[in-house]
DNA sequence: TAGATTGTTAATCGATTAACAATC
DNA sequence: TAGATTGTTAATCGATTAACAATC
């Protein structure tokens, strides 16, 4: 029952419990261990009992956690009570599987709108949703309650885009943008996906792995 | 001179580095300090030198850091010799947004071969390439010599491929799916983009931002 | 009761930060 | 020479792992 603050680790490690565990309820397997579970995450005992008791502790000594209680609780800490409001920058390819994806696979987020700079795209439907000029996303942002942006924009649009943000008011960005948006205003919550350093860093650990 | 093996962190720092003085390069900024970088970075000066050093160390005491120098000895570092050739398993939404990306935006890797599983696209040419039968991957990978999978399927399809990507003899993996081959395998070098995952994990920061 | 397995405290490990001598 | 800034060693911090008492 200690309840301290989940470090960005444990966190990261939070939807893949929730992922396994979900498969594990569906199989019907009604408990599970901490080394079971350690098995199937790749890491310790200890670790996942670590976890867990971030949050309250959820198993029983001497018996294990139950798999039902395990997901429910999971759920509640990765789903929210209201669902969060997102919006997408950047409608160009990787925007628009992006918001696709956001629509479809899901849960938890829902995507209010969508913005480009691109006059030859902008009024264009999509999913239902109209396009709408980048100028017009601060007001939108005021208006319908915004928490995340979506930031699939080049680099320098990204820049310019960086004062609005704060203005914006919104929570997180999840920022597929090479702008560093954490680097600039620490305050803001942003989960970086950056494709071309993900790929570089997988080409660099295949190339050099017999280093030393 | 030290040449210790990069640890993960620092060879994830690595891309970033790379942008930041790629930027700084073509601004034309001769020299750079550990402590302009750390500032860029978000970071520290003593960790700016820490990972140069991991590298052999590119500075010069009492001096910096030459912009060139760092540009040209991090793009070694990232760019092997010979491009490596990626493939592509699952050319569905997302499957085909990341083909186009390899194919337009990254250096370092070739894209050489697509491939579903589903009758109604295998055949079709997308990218000048023919997206080519799931069955057939193991065979082309033999021929072809492919360093990279990149793995865009639903979950099911990457588990029952697990047996084949071992005998495929590729030495990495970009896992844009729900299997974790790191879990299955240890000795493979796995990159994970794990999108839900990862919205997920900002979906919760943002939620309890204000937790103890 | 004995065996199993948790919750929690303590020990270890690794990464980050600080300090300082070397040197341009 | 004095000032700046690196390379490198030492100190700190945080995350992971181990150990063990609590308890089902």
């Amino acid at each position: 029952m200690s309840h301290i603050k989940a470090s960005l680790p444990v966190i990261r490690r939070l939807p893949r419990y929730y992922r396994y565990i979900t498969e594990l309820k569906n199989k019907g397997t009604q408990r599970v261990s901490s080394s079971q579970l350690a098995n199937i995450m790749g890491s310790t005992p200890s670790q996942v009992r670590q976890d867990f008791n971030c949050f309250g502790g959820f198993g029983q000594q001497g018996v294990g956690y139950s798999v039902e209680l395990l997901h429910s609780e999971i759920e509640k800490l990765l789903f929210p009570p209201e669902k969060l409001n997102a919006v997408l920058l950047g409608a160009g390819n990787l925007g628009v599987t992006i918001a696709n994806f956001v629509l479809k696979e899901s849960q938890g987020v829902n995507l209010v709108g969508m913005f480009d700079s691109d006059n030859a795209i902008i009024g264009n439907k999509l999913f239902g949703m109209e396009i709408k000029p980048m100028s017009s996303f601060v007001d939108f942002c005021q208006e319908e309650h915004v928490d995340i942006l979506i930031v699939c924009t080049p680099k320098d649009a990204a820049e310019e885009l960086a004062c609005d943000v704060i203005k914006s008011d919104v929570k997180g960005i999840w920022n597929y943008s090479h702008f560093d948006f954490s680097v600039h205003d620490s305050s803001l919550i942003v989960e970086n996906v950056h494709l071309r350093d993900n790929l570089m860093a997988l080409s660099y650990r295949i190339t050099h792995k017999d280093d030393e």
